[in-house]
DNA sequence: AAGGGTCTTGGACACTTGACCTACTCCACG
DNA sequence: CGTGGAGTAGGTCAAGTGTCCAAGACCCTT
């Protein structure tokens, strides 16, 4: 096995985790099974990590940063207002049904880190990172199309949020795409009804 | 120990797993712990059940059960629609803030469940159950004011519990009441612009 | 070339897990 | 009665878990 300096190790490792852990589920996700995703023995998990649990901390900040930046990143900037907040709907959903397993994932690793005292800031960390990205998608919209928004942006992002969760959570549980689509576009209106 | 019929200890077991699960989370509930829970021995649970995952298929249908009836029982009949709808959204929320870790339970259960193919029915089934739930209550609202819906009920079902499940979630990990209460609010109002 | 950090290895550790088994106690019924 | 099945206790089992360690391999510096 190639030698590699220990800060580098520490980055396969997170995603060696990520992997495993989209792929084959959060409870599945032991130190040896990351260990032989990248065809290294178990013992460097724990030379690279005080823990598993640091190691899962450090998923949870890659995975929150790497979200905010692919939901931005599937947004086609669109002319009118309209036109934006339905593609920063369809953006973001294309993104959910290209990767159902991820979006699992958040919610699992959202639910594990709920669960103690220690890694429930993870679980604040992580939701502050989604609304502050939506904040900033707001912000874009609105700077492109020269709107304002009627209620403050910290609100419209928390509701934002709320329906991309319900909605994303409903349709990975009974895959009724034209139901969650239909769900997103009504949400959109509702929301384009708040832009002046 | 207290010789107790079968059918009777399947319920018990059920309802010391529910507490178990509710308590210290999906993951710490073992054979063992539900035992103990009851204070029987842990052969008990493998008497009563074939299997673990028989006892927490029947978690799962209880709690889906138990949820739409709690959830229809916290709805106080209010005149118009106005004070209906608030009314619904705002006893589903005192059923929440009463009951958070009931509510991640839930979450625990579906991340669960969608992660292998022979309990994903299960999450199929518990989704079915939370819209048929809401859909009852739409028609409550609309049998008791004599109004109509302008959406189909079952979209408009699909809606609410985006919300509801997105709100709870956000809650879930920032705890901010004040935030989730004015979400609620406002996303009923834009519900109440789909009555007449 | 020698030395000394830096990485890697494979195995051992103490423990928990779900599953299963056998010997037993109890009680209703014939 | 007493007998048979329902219910119980407690233990065993193999497999799996996170964690740790001693020993060696590697590579850069001197």
């Amino acid at each position: 096995m190639p030698r590699v300096p220990a800060d580098e190790r520490r980055a396969d490792l997170v995603q060696a985790a990520i992997q495993v852990a989209t792929r084959e589920g959060l409870a599945a996700t032991t130190t040896r099974r990351i260990a032989q995703e990248l065809g290294i023995s178990v013992g460097i998990v724990h030379y690279c990590f005080r823990s598993k649990e640091e190691l899962l901390h450090e998923v949870i900040r890659v995975i929150a940063e790497a979200q905010v930046v692919a939901a931005r990143a599937a947004i086609v900037p669109g002319g009118d207002v309209a036109t934006s907040v339905r593609n920063a709907f369809l953006g973001f959903w294309q993104l959910v049904e290209a990767t159902p397993q991820a979006q699992l994932l958040t919610y699992e690793l959202t639910t594990w880190a709920l669960r103690n005292a220690e890694t429930e800031p993870l679980a604040k960390e992580q939701r502050a990172s989604q609304l502050a990205g939506i904040e900033a998608i707001l912000a874009d919209i609105s700077a492109a199309t020269g709107c304002e928004w009627k209620v403050a942006t910290d609100q419209l992002a928390r509701m934002t949020l709320a329906i991309t969760d319900g909605v994303t959570l409903g349709w990975l549980a009974d895959r009724d795409t034209a139901s969650a689509v239909q769900s997103l576009e009504a949400f959109a209106d509702q929301l384009l009804a708040l832009a002046v």
